[in-house]
Parts: C-alpha cells; structure tokens; sequence
DNA sequence: ATAAAAATCGACCAACGCGTCAGTTTAGTC
DNA sequence: GACTAAACTGACGCGTTGGTCGATTTTTAT
C-alpha cells in the first residue's frame, strides 16, 4: 500500500497543474488568439518555466484540444439532460436556450474560443468538432420541428431556429461581463422569452 | 496634361491590384486565422511574388487594417441610409435587421474577420474599431428604445435586443453557403420575423 | 532611341517560437 | 542514508516568416 502514495500525489499533482495550464491558456487563447500565445507565456502567467508545460501536455495543441474536449463535455451533458426530460417541446426550448446562453456567460473565454478557432485544429480534430456541433444544432432543430408539429410553433424552418437561436446566445462572449450590467440569468431570460414570443403560433 | 495621363493609370491600376490582393487576403484570413497567412501565401494565391504584395502595400497590417476599414464603410453607408429614413420605429428596426443579416452574408469572409480577429490590430486600431461597433449598436439600441417609446415593443432592456439581433445576424457567417440551402434574403426575413414577433407589445 | 518612372524579382536577414534534451533538484520509499 | 521516480531547469537547434534591399525588367513620355 506504500507504494500508493506516490501514485496518488502523481495523478493529483498531475490533475491540478494540468486544470491550472489548461485555464491559464485558455484566457490567454481568448483574449489574444492561439498563435499570438506562446507556451512561454502560458507558463509565465503562472510562474512556470516552458518546460514545466511540456512535462504535463505533448504539445500545443493538446493543450487546445483539451478546452475543447471539456467545454463539449459540459455542455453535451447539460443538454442531454433537458433533451431527455419529458416536457412539451416549448418548455424544452426555453430550457436549451436558457441554458445554452448561461453556459456560455459562465465561460465567455472557452466559448470564444470553441467557436472561433476551430481552425487551429488538426484537419481529424476538426471533423470530430464539426460532427458535435452538428448534433448540438440538431437537438434544437428537432426540438422546434416537434414544436411545429405539436401547433405550437410558427412554420418557419428549423435550422433556421437553431442557427438564430445559437448565435445569439454565442454572441454574448463577446459582450458579457460578470458583475457588470445585467446578470447572466436576467439575459438568458429575456432571450428566451424573445425567441419564444418571437416563434409562438 | 500628359504627366496626368501616366498618374492616373498609375492610380488605377494600383486601385486594382489593391483590391484583388485585399479580396485574396480576405478570403485566405476568413479561412484559416490571420497568424496562418503569410504574406506568400497571399501573394502566390495570385501568382504574385511577395515583394508584389509587399510593393502595395507597407506591410501586413495594413491589409488588414484595409479589411476592417472598407467592410465598416460599408455597413456605416446602409445603415446611415436606413437611420435618416423618416420611418416608424417598428419599420426602421425591421429594415436594420434585414439589412445587416444581408450584409454579413453577402460578405461572409469579411465577416469573419472583422468579429472574429480585432486582436490582431494594433492598440489604437483596435480602440477605433471598438468605437465603431459602438455606434453600430447604438443605432440598434435607439430604435429599438423609440419603439419601447412609442409602445410599439416590449419594455425589454434594448442593450439586450441589440446584442441579440447583431449575434444572430454576425454568426450565420459560419453557417451559410450561397448557392445552398436558403437563400440570403429568404433567411434574412424570417430573422426580421422572429425579431419583431419576439419583441411587439 | 532614350531617359525616367513603375513594377517585379529573388536573395537575404533577424526575430521568434516550438519542441527537445541532458542534466539537476525534490520528495517519497526502503 | 541510499535509492528512485517525479518534477523541473536552461540552453539550444531548427524551421518559419515578416520585412528589406539592390538589381532587373517593363512601361510610358519625349
């Protein structure tokens, strides 16, 4: 069992310097784009040295690749979530965008990146990205489709509702900021009641 | 009046190697982040040589920086044209909103840039550009508050309608493809729709 | 034909940033 | 106290790229 302890500490150690990097780059990557962003500076802004970076990640880009892993984590299982419950479809809507535009307020930094540099990926990585959005997009698609369907919903065409819908609530990184102005929740609220007053039968 | 001869074509062809370096450049930054291009990259995407480029223009940035002033120009002129129309505020707001959703997808690499890579201008560049979306959003704002006025819209926060409005036109930038799907104008409509259904008293 | 201006070429440099690596310090283990 | 795995250091190699510069070709005016 001794021998446990350092196993332990290691993957802890591991774990938290790992978030540490991966947090740090991230604000960095948001504010000033991933190629203006050295490793130096990453490890800077903490007070480590290049290589420290270079014990823990492979790469720059496995450090990316990692944010983006995480954010589609997060969000995937909050939407799975309201997708599964069994509501009618406008309190699903409402649902996903409240939700979807409160998961972005709470991550501006990740947000921006999620959908803006995308093309600092790997041509696979890429896919893989493209493939998760689409999904992303198809549950408010359908779930608009089976509003239309159920009488609640205008006829308009769904991907057009999922792609209005999202960039709105993406937008807001680039405005939003906490303890300034209206609260997150005050702004997910008023979108969801605009989009939704806005597609009502 | 035979000097005047030489400057003129001088001028003019200069004008046309300008755009088609800067119509280059931007198709090129839209795709792949400005960091990605180089300056031959732009250059023999148009089988020039980089000193080509380099003969037009001082240096990276100004292409840059001409990207973001010549889209700006534009949007400012059918803005401008749409805010002076002595209209009801309804009317205006609507006539806004179709118009900047036309815009963005009439140029979506231009689009692209100028949200997507502010960061990479320099301080004062950027501070104008700041400036410049202001007053883009102001004239969002003021409508929308006019309509609030005039008991025309819901006594939503207009600061909210315009973040809103501008994030679901600006993003369908990563969505549309001419010649695919829905058309420009089709898409632009029922965005006005939604909008001004989401917002009547 | 010739001179002057405009346009283009191609070699070059210096800075920068990614990623490596051989070695050193730190801290649990026996 | 010796041993070993983990964590960290600092210097360096190497490719890339923005930008320069003198030389050369092309165009226009006289």
């Amino acid at each position: 069992m001794t021998t446990n302890l350092r196993e332990e500490l290691k993957a802890k150690k591991q774990a938290y310097v790992q978030d540490e990097i991966i947090s740090a780059a991230a604000r960095l990557f948001a504010e000033r784009g991933i190629r203006a962003v050295t490793i130096d500076d990453i490890a800077s802004s903490l007070g480590y040295t290049k290589s420290v970076v270079y014990y823990y990640f492979k790469n720059k880009n496995q450090v990316l690749w990692e944010i983006f892993n995480r954010i589609h984590e997060t969000w995937m299982a909050d939407m799975q979530a309201i997708v599964e419950r069994d509501i009618p479809p406008d309190e699903k809507l409402a649902a996903l965008i409240r939700q979807h535009a409160l998961n972005v307020m709470d991550r501006t930094e990740w947000t921006a990146i999620f959908f803006r540099d995308q093309s600092e990926l790997t041509e696979s990585q890429q896919a893989t990205v493209s493939e998760r959005k689409r999904t992303f997009d198809r549950n408010f698609r359908d779930t608009y489709a089976a509003g239309v369907e159920a009488g609640l919903f205008k006829d308009i065409p769904p991907v057009i509702m999922a792609i209005g819908i999202v960039g709105m609530c993406n937008q807001t990184h680039v405005w939003f900021k906490k303890d300034k102005g209206l609260s997150a929740a005050e702004i997910a609220d008023h979108f969801t009641a605009i989009i939704l007053d806005g597609c009502r039968a």
